[in-house]
DNA sequence: CTTATTCTGTACCAATCGGTACATTTGATA
DNA sequence: TATCAAATGTACCGATTGGTACAGAATAAG
């Protein structure tokens, strides 16, 4: 039994690669065109890997939520920490993110999901991207409401609202991020929003 | 002399569609065939009437600045009104229409600068979407440096940190109109933000 | 070395993009 | 009523979109 020619590309890294294009441009605005050169592989090489421009998409935003996302979210665990330091950490570790590109791109989230809402973006992609905007505000809502120094400052009574200030905030960072503002600028943003929910 | 055939169809209401349409697609994802479509108008008319697509899409952003944007800033003058009465009213009525249409669109200038960002959008209208953006946020800028209230509450000292603060939440709710949150949702939002730069 | 299998690159597909040429219709003026 | 500028509708333009057919190159098993 023969076995065939062997890949001459690393399919995490051409992932990636697509990963940064669509963050950059979006769904609609990311071509196959600049996808594969970006990519460093030819069209047919990507819709033999990766299926099409649907399922790529896919799978680069599961990319982008696995490595830029959720692998964050440790230390809102971190009980030896106060709990003002641990939103505020976590909240800069996003905004981090989204001012981590030469070519200012934002959230990759924030950004698709204006597109979502356009509806042109494929239905298991547009869940995906839900889901896990639900996800960040799920988690700072059950920090809020479970935490020990929360309750102690009575941010359990209101800790939907309160999670939805600081989700509210943090797309805002994004789209500033997005237009060139510095991570500097964004840090006194979240020092106010915190203080908004009654944190100090 | 001849005067020629009449236009059978209103400008004004012909570039108001195309607003509606950018406000929802933006600038990229609104095709010349569903613009004028949904104008009433087919494609020679269009080109004759408005330019091109670049021309039509300027004419509609300043049609969204002055009549969605530009004419909300009254109430920030009211002096009669307590300072923090002025810039919640101002910007739930910037929320209000980030929240007005059925199929939700969010903010038009935030939706459409994502693709600024992406360099998909020709240089005049981007020019005018950074323009209006700045707008608003010196506009907040200048009631808390200069309005007395302000003044007394040493809200003047970080005036621009504080209205980049409010800027940032601004931009926030649009996002969050854009997925189908409520006025209601989001008028608890401008109240923590308010509560965040300190006025209550 | 042959063979079977897989990847690569070119060259193409129909559909749609933004934009236009042109013939036809309209309607106020002369 | 004849004239002629302007608006309309159809039918097209080249370029680009997402997606493929197919021939050739590479590789491991037999």
């Amino acid at each position: 039994m023969a076995v065939g020619r062997k890949k001459i590309f690393d399919e995490e890294v051409a992932l990636k690669a697509a990963m940064e294009v669509f963050w950059e441009k979006g769904y609609i605005g990311a071509s196959i065109s600049e996808l594969t050169q970006r990519m460093g592989i030819n069209k047919p090489s990507m819709y033999s890997t990766f299926g099409n421009k649907e399922a790529l998409f896919v799978q680069a935003t599961k990319l982008y939520c696995s490595s830029k996302i959720e692998c964050l979210s440790g230390v809102l665990k971190q009980a030896e920490l106060p709990l003002k330091q641990r939103l505020k950490t976590y909240m800069m570790s996003v905004v981090s993110v989204q001012c981590e590109s030469q070519t200012a791109k934002g959230c990759y989230l924030v950004q698709c999901q204006t597109e979502v809402a356009s509806g042109d973006i494929p239905a298991e992609a547009s869940q995906l991207l839900n889901d896990t905007m639900d996800y960040v505000q799920k988690l700072l809502e059950q920090v809020l409401r479970t935490d020990i120094e929360a309750k102690n400052l009575g941010l359990d009574k209101e800790a939907e609202v309160n999670a939805f200030c600081l989700a509210v905030t943090l797309r805002g960072t994004a789209t500033m991020a997005r237009c060139g503002h510095s991570i500097s600028e964004l840090e006194s943003v979240i020092d106010h929003s915190l203080k908004g929910i009654g944190l100090e």
